[in-house]
DNA sequence: AAATATTTTTAGACAAAACTAAAAGATTGT
DNA sequence: ACAATCTTTTAGTTTTGTCTAAAAATATTT
């Protein structure tokens, strides 16, 4: 695997975010996500396809190639194995891991994140519940899904927090409410959509306790159900 | 406490390690050190002096200013504390944590720093057995070792010989080598423990001599390594 | 389908950090 | 002291990644 260059990575990455399925990404849209300039966008794609990271027709938009995309997802987990080390280890709030890993990402040395990965114990998902690609390239599809489609008496894993403002992770530490905690759903109100919900936080031998959470809040919790099995996704393709 | 590039950053800390005492460093040196060309050099010793960090006369060489010695402590502690790391909790061994850390060591996060520091229990010495500076660029005053044991190529001031014997100094004076010449070990013989050194005596401008000393000899002289500052008391006035 | 608007690309410039070749300054030997 | 030598600096290029302004391609509206 070759090395590339910081701004390289940066774009790679971008764009795995930006493109879902087969979606091709465009010039405007990837300027944005970066901040930069969309004659810059036009730079580089020429670059990163003469290296054969991505198809790309000009005026047609581009997609990452098979190489490409196991590129980004060496990147994904050097950023999200640090986020993990940070948040874990170093006792970083959510809210303050996504910097910080953003320049840890860029170290390049596979036997650094692979010794990493294993010192942490080979987590599955970071602090903010995103999967964790392993040494392949192989990522966990969790079957994510909003707490306000979970049904009743469920039992299942918090893992995604979609909002990260201070203001919810304020509410969320409040009700001692993590990455991890196990939860169901005991009742809904129709009135105005907001839930009745017991949660234990993981690790913690007492009683689950109960609450009611806003509609607002609950949209932006996402869950796990313990009970599907999780499925390997995209990244197993390319071994 | 404001941040410098990669660029910027190695030529500190390279200054900071040629420089022992208060001895100027030349553009020739810094170069070797850096494998780079003195042109290259002057470019960035004119980029450094306007941002304050050392004190340089065009022809006349240069050293780091107080500010200057303040940046390279704090490098010089995300350079060993990382070493700690991938060596104490990554099962790394000595020599594969330099090239790492060389990269890490990059990664400017105050935060990031003072906690990996407290998780790693505020440990004093790296690896290698140099110290580490604390939060405030405090350093413990490096230990005297013999230059039997001195790694090669690591710059080092005399400060100490054993035997103070007529013989031995007669010998000492006309190789002239005296307490404060800055020597390099260059290449160690197995087949009788001799050594080949090169010496520059303090003040003189003039090449460094090469020439080589017995197992006997060695076994007397013993150094302080230049990259600890000799003046502790350097990082403390800045707190 | 033509006119207008939007998106994307090209062309040319700039800053950082490196290099080569040539000029300028310092040092050394006789 | 002065010529020869070595060191350092200057001047001009190169590469990477960015930018602005203008041109080209695509999309939208009437």
């Amino acid at each position: 695997m070759l090395n590339y260059s910081t701004s390289e990575e940066n774009y790679i990455k971008a764009i795995f975010h930006l493109q879902g399925e087969a979606t091709t990404v465009t010039t405007n849209g990837l300027a944005h996500e970066l901040s930069t300039k969309p004659a810059s966008v036009t730079d580089m794609m020429k670059k990163l396809k003469t290296k054969k990271l991505l198809h790309y027709r000009p005026y047609r938009g581009f997609h990452l190639s098979q190489e490409g995309k196991k590129v980004a997802l060496g990147i994904i987990r050097r950023h999200r194995l640090w986020e993990y080390f940070l948040s874990e280890k170093l006792q970083f709030t959510w809210d303050e891991v996504h910097e910080v890993a953003e320049q840890l990402e860029h170290v390049s040395s596979k036997k650094l994140i692979d010794k990493l990965d294993e010192f942490l114990g080979f987590p599955r998902f970071d602090p903010h519940g995103d999967p964790i690609p392993d040494r392949h390239g192989r990522i966990l599809s969790s079957r994510q899904i909003c707490i306000t489609e979970l049904s009743l008496n469920k039992t299942a894993i918090v893992c995604n927090v979609s909002d990260q403002s201070s203001e919810i992770l304020e509410l969320l530490k409040h009700k001692n409410i993590n990455i991890g905690t196990k939860l169901e759903v005991k009742k809904k109100f129709d009135f105005d959509n907001s839930m009745e919900i017991s949660a234990a936080s993981r690790g913690k031998i007492r009683q689950p306790q109960l609450f009611t959470i806003s509609e607002q809040l609950a949209k932006n919790i996402f869950v796990t159900s313990t009970l599907t099995p999780l499925r390997v996704e995209e990244g197993k393709k390319n071994i």
